[in-house]
DNA sequence: TGCGTTTTGATCCAATGGCTTATATACTTT
DNA sequence: AAAGTATATAAGCCATTGGATCAAAACGCA
Protein backbone atom coordinates (compact mmCIF):
# COMPACT_ATOMS: atom_id res chain seq x y z
CA UNK A 1 0.00 0.00 0.00
CA UNK A 2 1.54 3.41 -0.69
CA UNK A 3 1.79 6.44 1.64
CA UNK A 4 -0.45 8.26 -0.54
CA UNK A 5 -3.13 5.84 -0.01
CA UNK A 6 -2.77 5.34 3.26
CA UNK A 7 -3.14 9.00 4.41
CA UNK A 8 -6.13 9.10 2.47
CA UNK A 9 -7.94 6.42 3.24
CA UNK A 10 -7.60 3.19 0.61
CA UNK A 11 -7.37 0.51 3.10
CA UNK A 12 -5.81 -3.16 1.06
CA UNK A 13 -6.36 -4.83 4.00
CA UNK A 14 -9.98 -3.92 5.10
CA UNK A 15 -11.13 -7.37 5.58
CA UNK A 16 -8.70 -8.01 8.45
CA UNK A 17 -9.73 -8.37 12.02
CA UNK A 18 -6.37 -7.02 13.49
CA UNK A 19 -6.59 -4.08 15.43
CA UNK A 20 -3.03 -2.98 14.42
CA UNK A 21 -3.03 -2.51 11.25
CA UNK A 22 -2.67 1.27 11.40
CA UNK A 23 -1.48 2.83 14.06
CA UNK A 24 -2.52 6.26 13.54
CA UNK A 25 -6.31 5.35 12.53
CA UNK A 26 -7.51 2.31 14.62
CA UNK A 27 -10.95 3.75 15.44
CA UNK A 28 -11.43 4.73 11.80
CA UNK A 29 -10.10 1.47 10.52
CA UNK A 30 -12.57 -0.64 12.98
CA UNK A 31 -15.87 0.79 11.63
CA UNK A 32 -14.50 0.16 7.56
CA UNK A 33 -14.07 -3.49 8.69
CA UNK A 34 -17.59 -3.49 10.05
CA UNK A 35 -19.22 -2.13 7.05
CA UNK A 36 -17.56 -4.17 4.05
CA UNK A 37 -17.20 -7.33 6.12
CA UNK A 38 -21.19 -7.09 6.39
CA UNK A 39 -21.29 -6.52 2.47
CA UNK A 40 -19.57 -9.60 2.08
CA UNK A 41 -21.23 -11.75 4.84
CA UNK A 42 -24.28 -10.84 2.84
CA UNK A 43 -23.22 -11.53 -0.67
CA UNK A 44 -21.82 -14.98 0.48
CA UNK A 45 -24.64 -16.71 2.63
CA UNK A 46 -27.38 -15.37 1.19
CA UNK A 47 -27.32 -17.60 -2.10
CA UNK A 48 -26.21 -20.20 0.13
CA UNK A 49 -29.14 -19.97 2.43
CA UNK A 50 -31.71 -18.76 0.34
CA UNK A 51 -31.53 -21.93 -2.33
CA UNK A 52 -33.38 -23.92 -0.46
CA UNK A 53 -36.56 -21.74 -0.06
CA UNK A 54 -36.02 -21.12 -3.52
CA UNK A 55 -36.47 -24.57 -4.50
CA UNK A 56 -39.51 -24.79 -2.10
CA UNK A 57 -41.60 -21.93 -4.28
CA UNK A 58 -40.72 -18.66 -1.83
CA UNK A 59 -39.21 -16.93 -4.03
CA UNK A 60 -37.82 -14.38 -1.86
CA UNK A 61 -36.30 -14.82 1.70
CA UNK A 62 -37.92 -11.68 3.01
CA UNK A 63 -41.44 -13.73 2.19
CA UNK A 64 -40.72 -15.57 5.63
CA UNK A 65 -40.09 -12.06 7.86
CA UNK A 66 -43.08 -11.06 6.09
CA UNK A 67 -45.01 -14.18 7.61
CA UNK A 68 -43.02 -13.55 10.70
CA UNK A 69 -44.42 -9.70 10.77
CA UNK A 70 -48.01 -10.88 10.08
CA UNK A 71 -48.17 -13.27 12.66
CA UNK A 72 -47.36 -10.68 15.66
CA UNK A 73 -50.36 -9.04 14.43
CA UNK A 74 -52.72 -12.18 15.69
CA UNK A 75 -55.75 -12.93 14.39
CA UNK A 76 -56.42 -9.09 13.57
CA UNK A 77 -53.39 -9.15 11.00
CA UNK A 78 -51.32 -6.66 10.65
CA UNK A 79 -51.21 -3.49 8.73
CA UNK A 80 -48.98 -3.07 5.54
CA UNK A 81 -47.13 -0.05 6.23
CA UNK A 82 -46.18 -1.70 9.84
CA UNK A 83 -44.29 -4.51 8.44
CA UNK A 84 -42.37 -1.90 5.99
CA UNK A 85 -41.21 -0.08 8.65
CA UNK A 86 -40.23 -2.62 10.60
CA UNK A 87 -38.21 -4.54 7.71
CA UNK A 88 -36.84 -1.65 6.45
CA UNK A 89 -37.91 -1.73 3.10
CA UNK A 90 -39.39 1.33 1.07
CA UNK A 91 -43.24 0.92 0.12
CA UNK A 92 -43.02 0.42 -3.32
CA UNK A 93 -41.19 -2.50 -2.52
CA UNK A 94 -43.79 -3.73 -0.30
CA UNK A 95 -46.00 -3.40 -2.53
CA UNK A 96 -44.47 -5.65 -4.92
CA UNK A 97 -43.99 -8.30 -2.60
CA UNK A 98 -47.42 -8.24 -1.53
CA UNK A 99 -48.40 -8.23 -4.96
CA UNK A 100 -46.29 -11.33 -5.09
CA UNK A 101 -47.27 -13.26 -2.59
CA UNK A 102 -51.19 -12.39 -3.76
CA UNK A 103 -50.22 -14.55 -6.50
CA UNK A 104 -48.81 -17.53 -5.19
CA UNK A 105 -52.25 -17.39 -2.03
CA UNK A 106 -49.65 -16.71 0.38
CA UNK A 107 -51.56 -13.46 2.06
CA UNK A 108 -54.80 -12.43 2.29
CA UNK A 109 -55.47 -8.89 1.73
CA UNK A 110 -58.01 -6.95 3.34
CA UNK A 111 -58.65 -3.10 2.78
CA UNK A 112 -59.95 -0.93 5.65
CA UNK A 113 -61.24 2.21 5.19
CA UNK A 114 -63.93 2.48 1.97
CA UNK A 115 -60.69 3.39 -0.68
CA UNK A 116 -57.90 1.42 -0.58
CA UNK A 117 -55.50 3.28 1.32
CA UNK A 118 -54.75 1.01 4.55
CA UNK A 119 -54.88 -2.63 3.97
CA UNK A 120 -54.01 -5.42 6.67
CA UNK A 121 -52.75 -8.49 5.58
CA UNK A 122 -53.56 -12.00 7.01
CA UNK A 123 -51.60 -15.37 6.79
CA UNK A 124 -53.89 -17.98 4.01
CA UNK A 125 -54.59 -21.56 4.90
CA UNK A 126 -51.50 -22.33 2.27
CA UNK A 127 -48.77 -20.25 4.06
CA UNK A 128 -49.87 -21.52 7.64
CA UNK A 129 -49.85 -25.10 6.14
CA UNK A 130 -46.01 -24.10 5.15
CA UNK A 131 -44.96 -24.41 9.17
CA UNK A 132 -44.73 -27.99 8.92
CA UNK A 133 -42.26 -28.34 6.17
CA UNK A 134 -40.87 -25.34 4.37
CA UNK A 135 -39.91 -23.33 7.16
CA UNK A 136 -37.98 -26.07 9.82
CA UNK A 137 -35.59 -26.76 6.57
CA UNK A 138 -35.36 -23.03 6.38
CA UNK A 139 -34.10 -22.73 10.08
CA UNK A 140 -31.82 -26.13 9.39
CA UNK A 141 -30.28 -24.52 6.67
CA UNK A 142 -29.54 -21.41 8.81
CA UNK A 143 -28.58 -23.60 11.17
CA UNK A 144 -26.27 -25.53 9.23
CA UNK A 145 -24.16 -22.76 7.56
CA UNK A 146 -24.29 -20.81 10.74
CA UNK A 147 -23.12 -23.41 13.52
CA UNK A 148 -20.56 -24.50 10.90
CA UNK A 149 -18.37 -20.98 11.46
CA UNK A 150 -19.53 -19.81 14.98
CA UNK A 151 -20.08 -21.21 18.68
CA UNK A 152 -23.74 -20.40 20.27
CA UNK A 153 -21.95 -18.03 22.70
CA UNK A 154 -20.55 -16.03 19.65
CA UNK A 155 -23.71 -16.15 17.77
CA UNK A 156 -25.23 -14.21 20.46
CA UNK A 157 -22.58 -11.93 20.47
CA UNK A 158 -23.14 -11.42 16.75
CA UNK A 159 -26.85 -11.25 17.55
CA UNK A 160 -26.34 -8.45 20.20
CA UNK A 161 -23.81 -6.15 17.88
CA UNK A 162 -26.40 -6.23 14.78
CA UNK A 163 -29.00 -5.46 16.72
CA UNK A 164 -26.69 -2.42 18.19
CA UNK A 165 -26.19 -1.46 15.02
CA UNK A 166 -29.14 -1.28 13.63
CA UNK A 167 -30.95 1.11 16.37
CA UNK B 1 -47.18 -17.22 19.35
CA UNK B 2 -48.81 -20.23 19.26
CA UNK B 3 -47.67 -23.73 20.61
CA UNK B 4 -47.78 -25.04 17.27
CA UNK B 5 -45.30 -22.22 15.64
CA UNK B 6 -43.28 -22.44 18.42
CA UNK B 7 -42.79 -26.22 17.78
CA UNK B 8 -42.01 -25.64 14.63
CA UNK B 9 -39.41 -22.71 14.38
CA UNK B 10 -41.70 -19.89 13.72
CA UNK B 11 -40.48 -17.34 15.74
CA UNK B 12 -42.08 -13.93 16.60
CA UNK B 13 -39.16 -12.56 18.42
CA UNK B 14 -36.32 -13.56 16.00
CA UNK B 15 -34.70 -9.98 16.17
CA UNK B 16 -34.12 -9.92 19.87
CA UNK B 17 -30.73 -10.77 21.20
CA UNK B 18 -32.29 -12.48 24.37
CA UNK B 19 -30.99 -15.82 25.40
CA UNK B 20 -33.68 -17.20 27.00
CA UNK B 21 -36.39 -17.02 24.88
CA UNK B 22 -36.97 -21.08 24.25
CA UNK B 23 -35.54 -22.99 27.16
CA UNK B 24 -35.50 -26.00 24.71
CA UNK B 25 -33.81 -24.77 21.84
CA UNK B 26 -31.06 -21.85 22.21
CA UNK B 27 -28.13 -22.88 20.22
CA UNK B 28 -31.07 -22.71 16.82
CA UNK B 29 -32.31 -20.00 18.04
CA UNK B 30 -28.92 -18.27 18.33
CA UNK B 31 -28.11 -19.21 14.46
CA UNK B 32 -31.31 -17.84 13.37
CA UNK B 33 -30.74 -14.72 14.46
CA UNK B 34 -27.56 -14.24 13.49
CA UNK B 35 -29.10 -14.73 10.04
CA UNK B 36 -32.20 -12.46 10.38
CA UNK B 37 -30.14 -10.01 11.55
CA UNK B 38 -27.50 -9.82 9.24
CA UNK B 39 -30.20 -9.08 6.76
CA UNK B 40 -31.86 -6.36 8.08
CA UNK B 41 -28.92 -4.82 9.04
CA UNK B 42 -27.51 -4.89 5.16
CA UNK B 43 -31.21 -3.25 4.12
CA UNK B 44 -31.11 -0.56 6.62
CA UNK B 45 -27.46 0.74 6.30
CA UNK B 46 -26.92 0.03 2.36
CA UNK B 47 -29.36 2.99 0.91
CA UNK B 48 -28.00 5.37 4.39
CA UNK B 49 -23.94 4.33 3.20
CA UNK B 50 -24.27 3.63 -0.17
CA UNK B 51 -26.04 7.83 -1.03
CA UNK B 52 -23.00 9.22 -0.75
CA UNK B 53 -21.08 7.24 -3.47
CA UNK B 54 -23.87 7.30 -5.73
CA UNK B 55 -24.32 11.06 -5.68
CA UNK B 56 -20.35 11.51 -6.77
CA UNK B 57 -20.81 8.89 -9.82
CA UNK B 58 -20.02 5.68 -8.12
CA UNK B 59 -22.86 3.30 -9.10
CA UNK B 60 -22.19 0.48 -6.65
CA UNK B 61 -20.52 0.22 -3.88
CA UNK B 62 -19.07 -2.60 -4.94
CA UNK B 63 -17.01 -0.61 -7.29
CA UNK B 64 -14.86 0.69 -4.52
CA UNK B 65 -13.64 -3.10 -2.80
CA UNK B 66 -12.93 -4.11 -6.77
CA UNK B 67 -10.93 -1.29 -6.35
CA UNK B 68 -9.45 -2.16 -3.45
CA UNK B 69 -8.75 -5.80 -4.85
CA UNK B 70 -7.01 -3.87 -7.80
CA UNK B 71 -4.65 -2.13 -5.79
CA UNK B 72 -3.72 -4.77 -3.87
CA UNK B 73 -2.50 -6.72 -6.86
CA UNK B 74 -0.03 -3.78 -6.79
CA UNK B 75 1.51 -2.46 -10.70
CA UNK B 76 1.20 -5.85 -11.95
CA UNK B 77 -2.78 -5.20 -11.93
CA UNK B 78 -4.76 -8.29 -10.22
CA UNK B 79 -6.87 -10.84 -12.17
CA UNK B 80 -10.87 -10.48 -12.66
CA UNK B 81 -11.23 -13.87 -11.55
CA UNK B 82 -9.59 -13.54 -8.48
CA UNK B 83 -11.28 -10.55 -7.15
CA UNK B 84 -14.98 -12.02 -8.14
CA UNK B 85 -13.36 -15.06 -5.46
CA UNK B 86 -12.45 -12.36 -2.86
CA UNK B 87 -15.94 -10.40 -2.77
CA UNK B 88 -17.91 -13.42 -3.20
CA UNK B 89 -19.89 -12.27 -6.56
CA UNK B 90 -20.53 -14.76 -9.53
CA UNK B 91 -18.84 -14.70 -12.82
CA UNK B 92 -21.24 -12.67 -14.52
CA UNK B 93 -21.55 -10.18 -12.27
CA UNK B 94 -17.66 -9.37 -12.15
CA UNK B 95 -18.09 -9.28 -15.87
CA UNK B 96 -20.87 -6.97 -16.22
CA UNK B 97 -19.15 -4.16 -13.42
CA UNK B 98 -16.02 -4.58 -15.29
CA UNK B 99 -17.98 -3.81 -18.35
CA UNK B 100 -20.02 -0.71 -16.20
CA UNK B 101 -16.27 0.58 -14.98
CA UNK B 102 -14.38 0.76 -18.56
CA UNK B 103 -17.30 2.80 -19.17
CA UNK B 104 -16.79 4.93 -16.86
CA UNK B 105 -13.19 5.27 -17.53
CA UNK B 106 -12.38 3.49 -13.66
CA UNK B 107 -10.48 0.34 -14.87
CA UNK B 108 -8.57 0.10 -17.72
CA UNK B 109 -8.49 -4.51 -18.95
CA UNK B 110 -5.33 -6.26 -20.49
CA UNK B 111 -5.85 -9.44 -21.86
CA UNK B 112 -2.89 -11.83 -20.93
CA UNK B 113 -2.75 -14.78 -23.42
CA UNK B 114 -3.70 -14.13 -27.07
CA UNK B 115 -6.92 -14.49 -26.79
CA UNK B 116 -9.51 -13.13 -24.20
CA UNK B 117 -9.37 -15.86 -21.47
CA UNK B 118 -7.79 -13.84 -18.91
CA UNK B 119 -8.15 -10.35 -18.13
CA UNK B 120 -6.04 -8.42 -15.48
CA UNK B 121 -7.14 -5.03 -14.37
CA UNK B 122 -5.26 -2.23 -13.38
CA UNK B 123 -6.69 1.32 -12.03
CA UNK B 124 -6.89 4.60 -14.03
CA UNK B 125 -5.50 7.96 -13.90
CA UNK B 126 -9.08 8.75 -13.30
CA UNK B 127 -9.85 5.94 -10.80
CA UNK B 128 -6.62 7.32 -8.86
CA UNK B 129 -8.20 10.67 -8.92
CA UNK B 130 -10.75 9.32 -6.67
CA UNK B 131 -8.76 8.77 -3.68
CA UNK B 132 -8.77 12.41 -3.45
CA UNK B 133 -12.14 12.89 -2.79
CA UNK B 134 -14.65 10.69 -2.60
CA UNK B 135 -13.37 7.47 -0.95
CA UNK B 136 -12.37 9.84 1.84
CA UNK B 137 -16.09 10.77 1.87
CA UNK B 138 -17.14 7.42 2.18
CA UNK B 139 -14.69 6.62 4.61
CA UNK B 140 -16.52 9.17 6.77
CA UNK B 141 -19.84 8.31 6.29
CA UNK B 142 -19.53 4.74 6.80
CA UNK B 143 -18.02 6.16 10.34
CA UNK B 144 -20.42 8.58 10.90
CA UNK B 145 -23.13 5.67 10.72
CA UNK B 146 -21.19 2.82 12.31
CA UNK B 147 -19.65 4.76 15.11
CA UNK B 148 -23.18 6.29 16.41
CA UNK B 149 -24.19 2.79 17.26
CA UNK B 150 -20.71 1.18 18.25
CA UNK B 151 -17.74 1.34 20.25
CA UNK B 152 -14.36 0.75 18.49
CA UNK B 153 -13.93 -2.30 20.53
CA UNK B 154 -17.38 -3.94 19.71
CA UNK B 155 -16.30 -2.78 16.19
CA UNK B 156 -13.56 -5.09 16.50
CA UNK B 157 -15.23 -7.78 18.00
CA UNK B 158 -17.76 -7.43 15.03
CA UNK B 159 -15.63 -8.12 12.53
CA UNK B 160 -14.02 -10.74 13.90
CA UNK B 161 -17.14 -12.37 14.34
CA UNK B 162 -17.92 -11.99 10.96
CA UNK B 163 -14.78 -12.80 9.24
CA UNK B 164 -15.11 -16.27 10.88
CA UNK B 165 -18.78 -16.27 9.57
CA UNK B 166 -17.34 -15.93 6.18
CA UNK B 167 -14.55 -17.87 6.11
C1' DT C 1 -1.01 -34.75 -31.67
C1' DG C 2 -5.74 -35.22 -30.66
C1' DC C 3 -9.73 -34.98 -27.74
C1' DG C 4 -12.42 -34.46 -23.69
C1' DT C 5 -12.55 -31.47 -19.50
C1' DT C 6 -11.99 -27.25 -17.02
C1' DT C 7 -11.62 -22.43 -16.74
C1' DT C 8 -12.81 -17.83 -18.04
C1' DG C 9 -15.64 -14.45 -20.18
C1' DA C 10 -19.83 -12.60 -22.53
C1' DT C 11 -24.66 -12.60 -23.61
C1' DC C 12 -29.77 -13.78 -23.75
C1' DC C 13 -34.17 -13.70 -21.37
C1' DA C 14 -37.13 -13.18 -17.69
C1' DA C 15 -37.59 -11.29 -13.15
C1' DT C 16 -36.47 -7.75 -9.91
C1' DG C 17 -35.19 -3.21 -7.98
C1' DG C 18 -34.83 1.94 -7.58
C1' DC C 19 -36.91 6.11 -8.46
C1' DT C 20 -40.69 8.96 -9.69
C1' DT C 21 -45.34 9.91 -10.46
C1' DA C 22 -50.40 9.29 -10.14
C1' DT C 23 -54.27 8.54 -7.26
C1' DA C 24 -57.00 8.07 -3.43
C1' DT C 25 -57.84 8.78 1.40
C1' DA C 26 -57.23 10.93 5.89
C1' DC C 27 -56.07 14.72 8.75
C1' DT C 28 -55.54 19.88 10.01
C1' DT C 29 -56.35 24.50 9.92
C1' DT C 30 -58.84 28.43 9.43
C1' DA D 1 -66.53 23.33 4.31
C1' DA D 2 -62.63 24.55 1.58
C1' DA D 3 -57.93 24.31 1.07
C1' DG D 4 -53.78 22.55 2.05
C1' DT D 5 -50.89 18.88 3.92
C1' DA D 6 -49.73 14.18 5.11
C1' DT D 7 -50.19 9.23 4.52
C1' DA D 8 -50.76 4.94 1.87
C1' DT D 9 -50.75 2.34 -2.29
C1' DA D 10 -49.88 1.21 -7.08
C1' DA D 11 -47.89 1.76 -11.56
C1' DG D 12 -44.55 3.18 -15.16
C1' DC D 13 -39.92 3.74 -16.75
C1' DC D 14 -35.52 2.04 -17.14
C1' DA D 15 -31.32 -0.12 -15.26
C1' DT D 16 -29.77 -4.09 -13.05
C1' DT D 17 -29.70 -8.94 -11.54
C1' DG D 18 -29.98 -14.14 -11.75
C1' DG D 19 -29.77 -18.19 -14.08
C1' DA D 20 -28.69 -20.53 -18.11
C1' DT D 21 -26.19 -20.86 -22.04
C1' DC D 22 -22.83 -19.97 -25.53
C1' DA D 23 -18.00 -19.31 -27.01
C1' DA D 24 -13.25 -19.52 -26.64
C1' DA D 25 -8.98 -20.75 -24.68
C1' DA D 26 -6.12 -23.61 -21.63
C1' DC D 27 -5.19 -27.91 -19.54
C1' DG D 28 -4.65 -33.03 -18.88
C1' DC D 29 -3.26 -36.92 -20.64
C1' DA D 30 -3.29 -41.07 -23.30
Amino acid sequence: MTDHNKSQGIDSDLLSGGQDYFGDDTATTAYNRVWFNILRTHRKLLPEIGASLRESGIKDPIWYEIFLEIERGGATGRLASEIQDALNIPQYAMSRHVTRMLQADLVRREFIADGRRKQVLHLTEKSKGLSDKIWPQYMAEIQAVVSEKLTTEEGYVLTRLLIKLQQ
